[in-house]
DNA sequence: AAGTGGTCTAGACCACTCA
DNA sequence: GAGTGGTCTAGACCACTTA
């Protein structure tokens, strides 16, 4: 027939918006300068602020801006390399150049996954570290570290029954056994209450979520799940978090 | 004052509904099930469609549902661990015991992201070659390979302009270089068009994208850029992605 | 108090799948 | 063609930051 299908697949406003946006970014924009408003914006391309939005959140989760709440939308500075997995490789977490801050520790019964992989009964508490690690002063992870208590016998002689002088106790406990070997894995996730707290963000922000098995006499020793802001960390596992590599175009440096 | 502060933090609406409908989720359907339409959801719970979809959005970005237009949300398996570094951590792509299924290789110049690391000029064109990977039937991530043309210099005599063969002729060629070692990158990314189509998600659907240099005769020799699907894969660095860990309630094996 | 992003509503229409 | 999820609108109010 005569019907030449010239866009039989039109591209949706809020992807097409979020292109121009990119790209505005990418060419009059630089790290740190702050966008109008939302509804100025709405206004100005032509769309309801929901469709706006959408394309915002899409900017954000690829780490390209940032949003806070009774402030605005500024340009996010390229993501820091976080190394997760690197030099260190067979380190027990608290080993000598841990990026980890201790922050708290109890003994506590664990999510019943935890538990199966830690082989504890399933309602036996085991030591729960809370840490956090921050990268230029801005926090980037939370932690919580699971150790079974058989992984470290000796503690109870010593120390305060929480905080963050047991949480040191524990960890340093841990480096006296011999390491094994340990496995990571990351997952997309949403950011709990608690973690988002920690993270400065909302709760249900997006997260990477790293979840270390240690291993030492056979058995899993320890373990932990660290909750990266997924919008600022691009993870590595290698030597170094160094040279930036993306899809898409060169972002000004500022 | 008198004022008793007792919801000082009101919960949002889409975050108490996401917290039932996980519970929900757990207790009273099993994978694969599939849950009313939008519509009437959103009117059983008394809340307009949008916020309801907001609280959707969320568990598909957890790997808990899955939504697909003109179909429906059905209940999501767990996520499937892919081995990203695993034993195979020094080995070059295409070696015997690769996952990966090479689809096509071209001669073109890449992202300046991509020229720089490699350090060839701005300008020059790297063999790129595209490949796919499944797990149990269903695609999981696409990937850009790029391959300086200095890393493979006895290639030209050989084979087709392009291609699948091509690919695996560029792939036949790196065995030859000795790998000095690899380093991987992990970060938060949505899906472009072309990757959303392999992977069988629309644009914008949140990936994983995995970065990985290859460094052989002190340079980096090829880089790969793999994009995984978020919601269904759980990203693992060691040998296995054998047990399952995550936080919250364990889900029905269904 | 003013201005920002975050939540929520009640509609509408579109693109897609499948019987 | 009926039913699904995806996009979009034009409003409203709320929570938060800053001055």
């Amino acid at each position: 027939m005569g019907t030449t299908q010239l866009e039989s697949v039109p591209e949706p406003k809020y992807w097409h918006l979020k292109t121009v946006l990119s790209e505005a970014l990418d060419s009059e924009f630089s790290v740190g300068e702050i966008l109008p408003n939302e509804r100025d914006l709405a206004a100005r391309f032509g769309v309801a602020r929901a469709t706006l939005r959408q394309a915002l959140e899409q900017l954000e989760l690829e780490g390209r801006l940032q949003r806070r709440r009774g402030v605005g939308t500024t340009v996010a500075p390229p993501r820091v390399g976080v190394a997760v997995g690197g030099s260190e490789q067979h380190d027990w977490p608290g080993a000598t150049g841990d990026t980890w801050q201790p922050v708290d520790c109890t003994l506590e019964v664990p999510p019943a996954a935890v538990a199966a992989a830690l082989e504890t009964g399933a309602d036996r508490p085991v030591h729960t570290l809370r840490r956090s690690r921050t990268s230029n002063g801005q926090p980037v992870a939370a932690e919580l570290l699971y150790v079974a208590e058989a992984s470290v016998p000796d503690l109870s002689a010593i120390d305060a029954p929480s905080g963050a002088a047991r949480a040191r106790a524990v960890l340093r406990e841990l480096q006296r056994l011999e390491l094994e070997g340990r496995e990571n894995a990351v997952e997309l996730g949403s950011a709990r209450a608690d973690d988002a707290k920690e993270l400065d963000r909302l709760p249900g922000a997006p997260v990477l979520v790293v979840t270390t098995r240690y291993f030492a006499g056979g058995r899993v020793a320890a373990i932990s799940v660290a909750t990266y802001r997924a919008d600022t960390c691009r993870l590595t596992f290698g030597d170094s978090g160094g040279v930036e590599i993306h899809q898409g175009p060169e972002r000004k440096a500022s």
